[in-house]
Formats: C-alpha cells, sequence, structure tokens
DNA sequence: CGCTGCTTTGATTCGTATCAATAGCAGTGG
DNA sequence: CCACTGCTATTGATACGAATCAAAGCAGCG
C-alpha cells in the first residue's frame, strides 16, 4: 500500500500532531527506555508519576484480584499511549511482553505540556475514544460469548492489529502472536486448558493451522469469521 | 453535606469548564430534549449525527450479537455524556432505561465547537479517561468473577453512583435502582435466573434486604465487600 | 377479577474449570 | 551429541457453576 518510510511516521501516531519546534520540546521533557519483556513498568494501585508513548514492542495492561487470578484489559502496540494523565494512581499494571522501547514522560510535566497543546490533546481524546470503544467491544466478548466465540474474535481481532505492524500490508491470515497460551487465556476470560483446546479443535476441523507454538495461520477465514459469531 | 444549588451546579458537569458567554453560545448549539423509558436514542452500527448530555434519568450503552444476545457496556447517569465525538457511527445502542431529559448537539457543531475549547475539550478527555479506567475494571468483572462476586460488586458500584445523584449524601445503603432484573443480568453477563438466584440466597444470608422489586438495602456493607472479592 | 409482564423457584443439562498426567521444546552441562 | 532440567502446551477424566427449560408466584392495571 504505502512504502515504509511514511509507514514509519503513521505510527508515532501522538508526536504527529506536533509542529519541529513542539516536537523538540516534547522531546526535551522525555527519555528513551528499553522494557525487557517480562518487566513491569506501571503498577496496579501505584501512584504513576510516567506516561508513556510505545516505540516498540507490545504490553499488556493487567487487573488482577487478591487471590491470583488475572484479567487482560488491554494490549498496548507501538504508537499506543500509556498511563494516566490527569490521573493519580494506575488502575491496572503495565508489564511487556516483548522486549520493548518507549518514550517517558513526568506525567506533570506531560500534563501541562498537554494542557497549552490542544492539539496533542485532541489526538489524545481520539486516541482514548477508540480505546474506549475497544475495551466496551471486548466487554460484550467477556461477558456474553462462548469460548469457541472468544477464541476465534481474538484471532480476528489480533491478525488485523498485528498485520498493520509492519506495514507489509502482506499476507493477514498468517501471523506471530507475540505472547503464550496462558495469556491468551488472560485474555478471553478463559483457562489455559480451554484455550488450548479450542485451538486444536479449530485446527482438527482445517480453519487454521499452528505451524509452531506462537504462529497462527488462518486458513478459512470466513468460518473463522462464523464461529466468531 | 453541601445543599442542592451547589450540587445542580456540579451535576452539569461538562458546561462547568465554560464561561457564562461560551455556556451561552453552547446554549445555542444545543436543544433540549425528553426521552421516554425504553426509547433508544442511537442505534447500534448506525450513523450518530448528535451527541449529548443527560440532564436527568439514565440510559444504558448497549452492544447486541446477531442472536440477541446483550451485554450493557456501559450505564450513563445525569452530568455523563453520550455519542461518539469525531467519530462516524455509534458502536452501540444508547437506550433509556427511565424517563430522561438530555441536551443534543449536532456532531459537528458540537466538534467544530469542542475544537475551539481547549477546556471543554479537556474535560471531556478526564471524562473519557475515567469511563476507560470504569470500563477495564469491568472488564475483570466480566472476565473472572463468579455470579456471587459480580452482583455483590455490583450492587457496591450501584450505590455509590446512586447515592451520589440526589445529592443528599444520605444513607449509602439503601437505594432504589433504575432498572429490573434482566438488565442487571446483561449488565453483568449472567442470565436473570442467576441474578435472582444470587440475591435470594444473599437477602437469606442476611446481607441485604429487598423491600421492592427495585429497592436494595445493603445491611451488611462488610460482608457485602467480602463476597465481592 | 382476571389479565399481563416480571420475578422467583425448581429440575436438569451443558460448558468450562479443575485436577492430573503426559508430551513437546529450549536451554544447559556432561 | 545426548541426557537432564524446567517450562509451556496438550490431552484426558471429573466436578461444579451457571445456563436452560419449565412452572409457579406476585404485582400492577384495565
Amino acid at each position: 500500500m504505502t512504502d515504509c518510510a511514511t509507514c514509519i511516521v503513521r505510527n508515532r501516531a501522538i508526536c504527529a500532531s506536533l509542529n519541529p519546534e513542539e516536537l523538540a520540546i516534547l522531546g526535551q521533557l522525555g527519555r528513551r527506555q528499553r522494557v525487557k519483556a517480562g518487566h513491569t513498568l506501571l503498577w496496579e494501585g501505584d501512584d504513576a508519576p510516567v506516561v508513556a508513548n510505545v516505540l516498540e514492542g507490545v504490553l499488556k495492561l493487567v487487573v488482577g484480584a487478591s487471590d491470583g487470578r488475572e484479567q487482560i484489559v488491554g494490549i498496548v502496540f507501538p504508537s499506543d499511549f500509556i498511563g494516566r494523565p490527569f490521573g493519580k494512581e494506575s488502575p491496572y499494571s503495565v508489564t511487556a511482553m516483548t522486549d520493548a522501547e518507549v518514550c517517558i514522560f513526568n506525567r506533570n510535566s506531560f500534563d501541562e505540556f498537554a494542557s497549552s497543546h490542544p492539539d496533542l490533546q485532541q489526538k489524545l481524546l481520539r486516541r482514548t475514544l477508540d480505546e474506549l470503544d475497544r475495551a466496551r467491544h471486548w466487554m460484550m466478548l467477556l461477558g456474553r460469548k462462548s469460548a469457541a466465540e472468544k477464541v476465534a474474535s481474538f484471532l480476528l481481532e489480533m491478525s488485523e492489529r498485528l498485520s498493520g505492524q509492519g506495514c507489509d500490508g502482506g499476507v493477514r491470515g498468517a501471523f506471530e502472536l507475540p505472547f503464550g497460551r496462558q495469556q491468551i487465556a488472560d485474555i478471553l476470560g478463559l483457562t489455559i486448558e480451554t484455550t488450548s483446546r479450542q485451538l486444536t479443535k479449530m485446527r482438527a476441523d482445517g480453519v487454521l493451522d499452528l505451524p509452531s507454538r506462537r504462529e497462527i495461520v488462518i486458513t478459512d477465514r470466513a468460518a473463522m469469521e462464523t464461529i466468531a459469531g
């Protein structure tokens, strides 16, 4: 579709509303940081003095219960925003699922900068509205869909979001998940066993291939969509 | 706590960031409209040419599946905002659960007005961020909690949100739900029977009273919080 | 009084969780 | 190169919680 140069710019979406001068100022406020897979950036319930922009990698937003149950409430991709502007404490943990690189800002500095840059704030508003729509759509999945429907819906959404990534516009049916079975289960509100069984069944039914642990190939997209309900 | 005059002002939160002059302009853009209980303001998937501010009553945001299953993904109270600024189509239906009154704006006019009023836009951003946090918290409930935990969590949250309403600051343990059992079930991702059974059990356990169909009295808040997990 | 719609209660089924064991793979050191 | 270890995933047997199916109770209302 488009060439990669354009694509990279598009990915740095939050900054895209700024002119070079403003970008420079914002650049001064932030600092790049690498996060190793598995490392937690923000803890649920803690004061979160930072916000950040994801440059590379994938992170998860997790809400936990006292007894260890976990629900992943959001997945964060490059160009997405992390943290809670204008907020006190983080309502969830943010953990890297792959090695990642983020651009971190002191929250107060960022809030101030945002307050004086309406364009940036509008961009943030749009982004937040999109996230809210996505979250609500996910609520339907969690509350009302069966295990098979959940898994199918999940794979279809991942195929969308992950294929956008590489700006190859390539084969949408084949992709590599940045996480394992347990994480899929935590996203879908299922157990790891049920998740595994559903995938196995889909392979048996010829709807997908599982070349390796993390690779998914959707071989019959129409069928997958039917299953997703 | 505070007297009602203060309270009413506080409730009109979105407009609160504007000066009288701006308020007048915004007032010109909007028009008041009454909505009867059960009437749907916006349909899922339809173009939504309006946004609105709730003045009175309670509305629900609903996502439906092709086979009739429904999940309520949000409940809207007075001073809350409805619709999708900067969006095309509504990702969910908006239906009045009680007789309601809203202040409706043409979306384009509102977007334009918002774009030139950063304070309003920031208010909207904060509101949206809060909604997002609430939605994500709800995802944990839908994905990981048992029926008993769901019902208890729900009652506790309703006791919070409904008691704020009347600005009486009154008895937080007693309140009247603006909806019936089926709706509670649609909020919690349960069936009406399971919901009913959980309530009956809680009454038997002395955690709450059910004076009438829609009245709830939490008699043992601590126990309720324990059940909520 | 007898509708009508909502809620409660009961009996049974079904889907997913749970418990338990095995299998596959990746890394390590002999 | 292969045995050993640890981790993740798969598969199987069983239990349990919530859905479903069915019927009865209860309010509001003409």
